[in-house]
DNA sequence: TTGAAACTACGGTCGTGGCCGAAGCATCCC
DNA sequence: GGGATGCTTCGGCCACGACCGTAGTTTCAA
């Protein structure tokens, strides 16, 4: 069964803190240079490096090479969501010895999670969509009801471009600190990309965390109620 | 950091070939016993103790006593659907050095993973209900329709019983033999068990792979067109 | 009570792999 | 060209963990 020592290979690859330091970092969804990443996992250039050369080995990771960087950045959606799955098991696992690290306010209250919201701002969109029967959400799958598709119309979000298909569906992904699902999928990466276009949300240099703009708290707090 | 050691603890556990192939085993959806298992991890039977004892700290498998044997199982729906993505990605690796395996014809014709059907059976069925439109698959969720609801209602399947929301959603997972994904979550779930009461289908005694009895290949046929 | 089966705990061996220091390419800037 | 920056390769050290042999505990059957 030689299918079994490559899902071995893969598990065995994030099974190591330092990778994991790597690849959360890059779970923010920006392509990181590896001086950059050096610093997310906390060991030495070298070591970095060759722990950069086995992920990117095993498509866990992909790079390109720009002038004397190479930016790095999580290979595909499915490694972003085996992640996610990876993530979740371990949320709820029970408490352990967790001494429930108090993480910077800024990463609790909003970040990317590949390449949607996550955070408090990630869980309050969602739950506003859903009360407002924008989008209906099961634990299993999800989906934008009419009323929510002209709302993300209205709203300046392009669903038919990232869907073909009649139906929209989105995913659920598991908030590790709300521990509560958001919005994730193309759905909820669409949802994102139109609020930072519009300005409302800043990447911070050095953190998956996200600041939120004057802008931001204006739109946010007129067109979901939401104020952070 | 604490939660990311977690996750590396997680993903650890996953990285070792020989508890892979106890996690494989278990994913057939039956508990196994400690005994069983040593067959299918290929080690000494302490040796398999110590990794049984690991996963169960881990929270990845249960156990439970009865007499003088332990039953193993998969702890959680969603430790089995983060090993379904971490196959996923396994699977849509390039191929490197795999040389195609020719596992059984039994295996790749029918078998379980973890409470639904899988192999060219899951791939079929989910075929045959997406056609006829009782279901709609996407690649990030899908739906039961209302000719879907009836139908599985006529076919004895309680799909109310796994769902008191209005929306019956289901999972697609993807298929590390077809490579093509097959109707997973609850509704698999519920389809598969119905087949399984109509003794369409029996396990196999040590494998995860299914046999198809004569009453299977009669009702495959006249309530879904195929034949295996 | 004796024996067998199922399973686990302990102790020792050994290989894999993470880590860093030193050194080597590649690229950019002055 | 010279030097600095970004990143990788090489070599050696060390520890963690997988493995098995031996031995122990629990459960069942006779």
């Amino acid at each position: 069964m030689t299918e079994d020592v490559r899902i071995a290979e893969i598990a065995a690859l994030v099974g190591d803190p330092t990778r994991v330091n790597i690849l959360a970092a890059l779970m923010g969804g920006r392509a990181l240079t590896a001086s950059e990443l050096v610093y997310a996992a906390g060991v030495s250039p070298q070591t970095t490096s060759g722990h950069l050369a086995k992920l990117a080995d095993g498509r866990l990771i992909a790079c390109v090479k720009q002038g004397r960087h190479r930016y790095y950045r999580i290979a595909t959606p499915r490694v972003a969501e085996m992640l996610e799955g990876i993530m979740a098991v371990a949320v709820d696992a029970p408490a352990r010895h967790r001494p429930r690290s108090k993480l910077d306010d800024a990463m609790s209250n909003a970040r990317t999670c590949y390449d949607h919201f996550a955070g408090k701002l990630g869980v309050g969109l969602t739950d506003v969509l859903a009360t407002r029967g924008h989008i209906v959400l099961a634990d299993e799958g999800g989906e934008v009801t009419e009323s929510g598709a002209a709302f993300f119309g209205k709203f300046g979000v392009d669903l038919a471009a990232a869907h073909s298909r009649r139906r929209i569906f989105c995913r659920p992904c598991l908030d590790w600190t709300e521990r509560r699902p958001h919005l994730g999928g193309s759905v909820g990466a669409a949802l994102a990309q139109r609020c930072f276009d519009l300005g409302w949300l800043e990447r911070a240099r050095d953190s998956r965390a996200l600041s939120i703009t004057k802008a931001g708290q204006r739109g946010l707090s007129e067109t979901f109620g939401l104020s952070l």
